[in-house]
DNA sequence: TGCTCAATTTTACGCGCGTAAAAAAAGAAT
DNA sequence: ATTCTTTTTTTACGCGCGTAAAATTGAGCA
């Protein structure tokens, strides 16, 4: 490999004894070719290395190679891993994969797409704010670029949705506390996207099914510091002695892993055993929901049904698919983790 | 903004007036160009929303803007806190930062070297895996593009290194411990990167000074998953009795929330008061470090001054300038948090 | 051998911009 | 008004590649 630099694609042809139109060729789909010259070109390709130049490539394309993907925040381990499955899951298509982090605001998740349409991108999946997201701006993004959300859904924005069925997984663990214990209230703060809604929706919806009366306890603050407000406003609703049941279904990990550290500084003990006085259950199988002390019950969201849906999906669109009716919303189930918190 | 959309550079210069190199010359540097052209220019720039083509713009300059940014693991909050944080003082410079994590794959540290020079930037800021690192091939890298590390040094590679000081914060714990309590052993894993070993001979130094024997428990594990490690070894440990002191010293704070996870699961109670029977002290100012039960003592290291550093070195480079040799290591102190756990 | 069709080469153009050099214009100083 | 200086325009070229159309080549086959 390497035995001189390249400049060029030109250079690089002259040495494989093709002309440059045909390399081109071979560099966007190699079985276009001539299965001799394809042998010729990676024959060059072993003794010289050389990469048709990006910046070139992208310029005369008529569409780029680009997806772009967009969530809320990469500092929370379940975007994290989404992106990183996603990314993954493109680069095998051939693709390639840029992700950007709105970091929990509303002007800077704008400003990412328009760093979008600076690279042209051939699609983007989107795993938008939700409620705080500026709905216009997106829209308008979605009727230039194609557009796949994922995790949380601005109905009628975007040309699908990929997510998990909250009315699936909030009523399988509501069943699971029921059964298991005293039935659970359910412990959120102020939405900051569609999926909280659906989850407090489908909490009274299970209850009501089971025959049980529902309880929401709703706690103040805003943005993207779950762990915080789980924490500050779950010391504070102890202390005003107020949970009304024992069971604490959390409206996701984050906030219970902050309500879990308040009951521990508070003196409760929390778990499924005897000695304990209080359960606590989350929701999305955060990564970090096995070092919680106690570790935490939850509800595990089909991470890579996601990912592989919402690529397969954007990869679909942007090869000039369509996306039918009983695709435009697809929702995958949860599944129940049991571990010590409740 | 945006009466008519505007296709290139040229119709632009026209709409505003001015000739196109004029407009580039804008664009390259609005205050290259008097005052009064200025002000035309960007009277246009309000009627019509036009951006140059990114990839002709660096197809065609000697250097882009660009400058990559590359970290083990992302889904780790340090390294995720850090990107965000050099990405915003890049921007602010007028860069464009791309974030690339590693995921803790020696292999996949050098591919994005490699998609890296295909994007050819004019610097890379690189907090390398460390021990795994294909340190040849990074040299190599370097000398192609200027580079500058962070966070973990790899000895002789890169124009300049900026992190943290541990012969600072790891004596900084050790003394609190030692002072409020039972000297600390320290808790460690294989060294996955120089910096825990630097912190480990750090602590045998610290409690050398104290006139105290140093105890070092080295559990097994590799990889990045250091939750798990703590958690796992830790319950072994505690399971055959032998931690030598029941001050633990973890070498970093994600170990430290596995050992804590496996103490409480032990029944072991971890604290300062006065029923607990085991101190445990992280470093690193995770920022779940507060959320973990007991909330986490650490020591936080200097974020802000670090990507601070790091990003004016790697500018600096990239200007032309050179490394002062004083410059060519710079390290900055830690902070003691108390909480809780110690 | 001659034919057909697909693969390849040739030729030619364009993408949108940076950049350099020379010419022209504008502004400042005399 | 003249000269000098700075800024802008003009002109011209090049970056590295995609792509389309026409000309050519080669393989497979009768």
């Amino acid at each position: 490999m390497s035995e001189r630099k390249i400049r060029n694609m030109e250079e690089f042809a002259a040495k494989s004894g093709v002309s440059r139109p045909t390399v081109s060729k071979y560099f966007n789909d190699p079985s276009s070719v001539r299965k001799s010259t394809r042998e010729r070109i990676e024959a060059a390709l072993e003794r010289y290395d050389f990469r048709p130049n990006l910046y070139a490539v992208n310029q005369n394309r008529r569409l780029t190679k680009n997806i772009g993907i967009v969530v809320p925040n990469v500092a929370d381990p379940f975007f994290s891993e989404m992106a990183r499955n996603i990314e993954g899951l493109l680069i095998d298509a051939g693709y390639s994969p840029s992700t950007f982090s709105s970091h929990g605001s509303r002007d800077h998740e704008i400003e990412i797409l328009e760093t979008l349409r600076a690279i042209r991108p051939a699609g983007v999946l989107m795993a938008p704010l939700g409620r705080a997201s500026d709905r216009a701006k997106i829209e308008g993004f979605c009727k230039d670029v194609p557009t796949v959300l994922f995790d949380s859904n601005i109905e009628g924005v975007g040309a699908a949705f990929i997510g998990s069925d909250p009315f699936q997984s909030v009523p399988l663990m509501v069943e699971y506390l029921c059964r298991s214990g005293e039935p659970p209230c359910f412990f959120e703060m102020p939405p900051v996207n569609p999926n909280a809604n659906k989850r407090r929706e489908a909490y009274l919806w299970a209850m009501q099914d089971l025959g049980h009366a529902p309880h929401v306890v709703r706690v103040e603050g805003s943005g993207w510091d779950f762990e915080d407000i789980g924490y500050r406003e779950g010391l504070r609703v102890i202390k005003e002695g107020g949970l009304p049941s024992r069971t604490v279904l959390c409206s996701n990990d984050r906030l219970a892993i902050g309500l879990l550290a308040a009951a521990y500084e508070s003196g409760i003990r929390v778990g499924i055993t005897e000695d304990c006085s209080m359960r606590i259950a989350g929701h999305d199988d955060h990564p970090f929901a096995r070092f919680t002390c106690p570790s935490l019950t939850t509800v595990a969201q089909d991470y890579k049904s996601i990912s592989k849906g919402s690529v397969e999906t954007i990869l679909n669109l942007v090869d000039g698919g369509t996306v039918r009716d009983s695709e435009r919303e697809v929702l995958f189930e949860g599944r129940l983790v049991m571990r010590a918190s409740a």
